[in-house]
Order: C-alpha cells, then structure tokens, then sequence
DNA sequence: GAATTAATGTTTACAGCGTAAACATAGTAC
DNA sequence: GTACTATGTTTACGCTGTAAACATTAATTC
C-alpha cells in the first residue's frame, strides 16, 4: 500500500457521504470515516480543519445533487415555458432528493453546519440550489419583478421544506395506538397526501404561486 | 445539602431545557446537566435510561408549551367561529414559539430522538399540539369532514414548519456577498416576508385553506 | 419501632470521540 | 542531491455516554 493515498480529499468526502446516508450524521466519527477509507485516524486532518468542514462538503455535495435533479427535469438547454406538469415534476424532484438521501439532506438543513460562510463552496452551492428552484418557476409563469418571484419561491421551498420534516415526524409517531386508544390522525392525513401526492402537490403549488 | 434532591427528576428537565436553549443540544451533555443540577455526574440515570430520553422529556415539555401559546389565542374555553385575525395569530403563535425557542424546536423536530413510541409522554405531547393546530383551523372554516380538516392541516403545518426551517437557513447565509459579487437572493426574500409577515401569511394560509 | 427492602444518590471505570503535537515519508523545486 | 512542502502515522489528552459497585435515605413489613 502507497504511503500517500493520491485522492483522498474526494475519497473522504465519498466515504462520509456514504456511511452518513447509512447511519446518519450523528452516529458517524471522524474515525469510523477514516478507516473506511483505509487511512489512520487523524488523516482526514490534512484536508479538513474539522468534522464540520468535512460535513460542509457532504452537504455542499448534496446541495449540487439536488439542484442537478431539479436541472434535469426543467432542461436547462432550453429557455421556453414549462407546463405545469414538469414544474409539479420539478417540486417532486426536490422531494424526492430529500426524502432518498434523508440523512444527507439533514446535514444540508440542519444545525450540523452552523455558518455556511464559513464554506464558500458549501454557500455557493446552496444558492445556486435555491437559482434552480427559482427558475422552474420562472419558466413557468410570468410575473411582475425578480422580487414577486422570489416570494412565490420562498413560499413553495418553505412548502417542499415543511413536507420533508413531516415526513420524518410520521416515521417517528407511526400509527400506534396513542395511550387514550385512539390513533393518530397527522399520520392518517400525511400518508393521504403520499399517497396522491400528484394532486395534492398540484392544489398547494398552484395555490402558493397564485396567493 | 441532602443527600435525596427530592425534585430531581423535574430539575434535570429544567436545567436541560434551560441549558438545551442557550447552547443547542449538539453542545450539552448529561455531565454538564448534572452539574448545573448540582448533582453527580450519574445522578440522571436514576430517572432517565438514556441521554436521548431526558431530551424527549425537553420535546414533550416543548410540545405542552407550544400547545398552550396555541391554546391561548384561540381561547380553548368557548366554541364558536374565529376570525381570520385570530386563525393567523393562532400561526403566528406557533412561529413565535418555535423561533424564540428555537434549539428546543429542533429538539422536538429534528433527528435527535429516533422513535416518540418509545416515549409516550412524549408521542402523546406530540399529538395534542397537532389537535390545537386542527381545531383552529375547525373553527374558522366548515368544511366537510375530519379527514378534510387534516389536509388542510397538514398543508399548513408544513408550511409553518418549513418557514421556520428556511428562517434557520437565513441565519447560515446571512447576506455576505457570494464569490461571484453577488448578493443572495433568497435571504432578501425572507428578510421581505419576515418584515411584512401577517400579509405574508395572510395570503399563504388562506391559499392552502381554499386549495 | 426495628429490620428489611426499594429508591436514589456517589464513586470509579471504560471505551469511543474530536483533535493537538510530534514524527515519518513522499513528491516538488532548485 | 538537497531543501522544502504536502501528506501520511503515532501517540496523547480531555471530554463524552454509560455500566458497575457502593452509600445513604425513604418506604414497607413484621
């Protein structure tokens, strides 16, 4: 085995990516990655200050990815409007990023990283996410000013955003009898809403771009 | 000083929460809860099994709370209809608790505990927050069925949800110029509606109620 | 009311964690 | 080839959650 690894900055970056989405964040140690990586513990030091900063560039990562699967439903290559169904395709795309990489998308949301200044690449990243899902609707509808637009998007990201969370809450309540006897209606009406989410993604969309 | 606190179990919760708020749940352990409740190290674990079950204690406590900020507006001792003033204060009560406690709303929330089954204080707690958030909405608008009541509720809940998450998310970005001169977008466009919130949320619950 | 038991504290101990410091080896520039 | 820099390893430290053994007080039994 070669005393130097050759790329293990990217090399880290992929194990974590990897045992994070397996384990989540918080049962994953600097050392459990570095040894995935088959180098000693304090290696990942050469290329990253801190946990922290190695989890910067997980999420910055996953920020890349999710814009790259809202991209590939609008087209970039082409600048005319969308229907309404690839913008709905759009927002679905977001949902289904967050929800297929759970625990990464937590490192990009969550309290892991406390000042994405602190990680240029990591703060591009998440703009240029958001430019992407401001674009979708862009190319959807005609509105007034940058700024209109701006509202609408941060309406509907507050939307999707809102749904991942309680995605997660209806997998930690289930549908266990409460100690009353009765079940548990948030879990009722959340899995209602996977379960056509087409139409209900559809009524809520349209009725934030148009409120 | 007695050998038996007598109140132990009580003043952990509350030196947690207390602790929880100010430094974040990332940042607290049980040596330094004990501490604060001038108690042993170990002492906790005569009243709570786990690290992670006093903190469900914290969530189920944040629950209670945010339930009675709820309550409070909608005044829980009579039945008739509420205006639409009340219905958004009654919204704006929940952002108002889960921004100003904000580290304990992550408690609540975030991936910290696992499974509420496994605390049914807590899944309970849970359950009845989420009733104050339906019976406003019951008592503003007549709709058709309990079931119809939950999609709404659900709509809104993850848009109140969601806007608290992109509020955090603000405060990670900040408005620093990014590496290509340009300033972030959607930190503006939540400055905006953070600065012009009961219109703000005027139009978007009343989009998601009628959609 | 004394003896027993249960509840609730303390002390000690351990393995795993993030990370600092000292050292070793490999690649690069002159 | 020699010096320098980059990138690896080894060792060590203090902090963490928590298990185990022990101490003290409160509750229960007779």
């Amino acid at each position: 085995m070669k005393y130097h690894h050759g790329n293990l900055r990217s090399e880290l970056i992929r194990c974590a990516c990897t045992l994070c989405e397996e384990h989540g964040h918080d049962k994953i140690s600097l050392r459990g990655i570095a040894k995935e990586a088959n180098v000693s513990q304090t290696a990942p030091y050469r290329h990253f200050e801190t946990k922290e900063s190695l989890l910067a560039a997980v999420a910055a990562h996953g920020f890349v990815e999710m814009q790259k699967s809202i991209d590939k439903i609008i087209d970039l290559s082409k600048t005319n409007k969308i229907s309404k169904k690839t913008l709905i395709d759009a927002m679905l795309a977001y949902l289904d990023f967050a929800i297929s990489n759970n625990n990464i998308y937590e490192v990009m949301f969550g309290t892991v990283i406390k000042d994405f200044r602190n990680f240029p690449d990591l703060h591009d990243a998440a703009l240029e996410a958001y430019s992407s899902l401001k674009l979708s609707i862009k190319r959807y509808i005609k509105l007034k000013n940058d700024q209109e637009y701006d509202e609408k998007c941060v309406k509907i990201w507050a939307f999707l955003h809102g749904l991942v969370g309680l995605n997660k809450i209806e997998q930690k309540l289930e549908d266990a009898p409460t100690t009353d006897g009765s079940y548990d209606m948030p879990i009722d009406a959340l899995r209602a809403a996977k379960n056509n989410l087409v139409p209900f993604m559809n009524s809520s969309i349209d009725a934030l771009i148009k409120s």
